[in-house]
DNA sequence: GTTGACCTTCCAGTCGCTGGAAACCTTATA
DNA sequence: TATAAGGTTTCCAGCGACTGGAAGGTCAAC
C-alpha cells in the first residue's frame, strides 16, 4: 500500500512517515517507480509507534519499544522498567503544571478584569520576590 | 551591572539573557568595551520575564505582558483574558497527561517486570484498537 | 492528452533555548 | 610587565518531533 492509505490506517500524516523512515525508525520498500511500498508489518509498527507516541513516549522511547517488540527473548522487566520512567517523567510533569496553575488560579481570581489599569496579575509577576 | 551579573540577580543564565535581547524583549545598553549595560529597570523586566515564563507563559505572551505591563493606560480584563488563556491551555495539558497517566498505570500494574518476555506493556501497544 | 490526485526529494521553519568555537576585554597575581 | 584566569563578545549549530512549501515525477480516469 501507499503512504497515504497506511497513513489514514495508522492515523498518521505521511510527512510524519517519511520522517520516521529518515530517522530509521520503519524501512519500508520501493515500488519500481520508486514509491514506497508498506506491508502489513509496517502499518503495525506505524501504529504501534502512534500509540506509544500518543502516550507521550518519545521518539527514542519508541524506537527501544519496538526492539523490545521485537526481541521475542526479551524481559517484561525491561519494558516496565522504561514505562515506569516515562509514568514518572509524566507525574513531574503534571505536579509542575499543577504549580502552575495554582499560582495562575490565584492570580486570575484577584483580578478584576475591567477597564482599569490596576492588575494583581501584572503586580505578581513584577513584584520582588 | 554586566550580564552574569544581572543573570544571577534574576536567576538567568547568561546565554538566555543575550537570547531576549536578540528576539527584541529587552535592549539593555552598551559600555565603550561592547559589554552589555544592565540598568535596575532591565533587571526588573527579566525578572519579570523569568517568573512569566516559570508560570509557563510562551516568549510572546511574555512580550505581551511586558508590554501591557509598561502601558498604564492598559485595562485589566485584557491582562486576565491572556491569563485565562494560558491557564486554559494548562488545564488541557493537564488534562492529556492525566490521560497517558492512567492508562500507563495500567498497562505498568499489569506487567509482571520479571525476566519473562510476556508484557502486556507491549501488547497494550501493539493491539489492533 | 490533459486534468487532478498522488508521490518524490530537499530545504527551511517551529520553540526556547543551549553548547561550543574563536576572539576580545578585564582583573589579579608573580 | 607578563601572563593567566575569568568574563564578555559574536556567530553557528543542534535539540525534538515534526510541518510547510517548492519543484518535479507518476498514475488513473476521462
Amino acid at each position: 500500500m501507499n503512504i497515504s492509505e497506511v497513513g489514514t490506517r495508522a492515523g498518521l500524516p505521511a510527512k510524519t512517515i517519511r520522517y520516521y523512515e529518515d530517522i530509521g525508525l520503519i524501512r519500508p520498500e520501493r515500488g519500481p517507480n520508486g514509491y514506497r511500498r508498506f506491508r502489513e508489518a509496517d502499518l503495525h509498527k506505524l501504529a504501534f509507534i502512534g500509540r506509544a507516541r500518543g502516550l507521550g513516549f518519545s521518539i527514542e522511547d519508541c524506537r527501544a519499544l519496538l526492539a523490545l517488540y521485537e526481541d521475542k527473548g526479551r524481559a517484561s522487566a525491561d519494558v516496565k522498567d522504561l514505562a515506569e520512567r516515562h509514568l514518572a517523567r509524566i507525574e513531574a510533569k503534571v505536579a509542575e503544571l499543577r504549580a502552575m496553575q495554582a499560582v495562575l488560579t490565584d492570580l486570575v481570581h484577584a483580578c478584576a478584569g475591567d477597564a482599569r489599569p490596576d492588575c494583581p496579575i501584572l503586580s505578581g509577576l513584577a513584584e520582588k520576590e
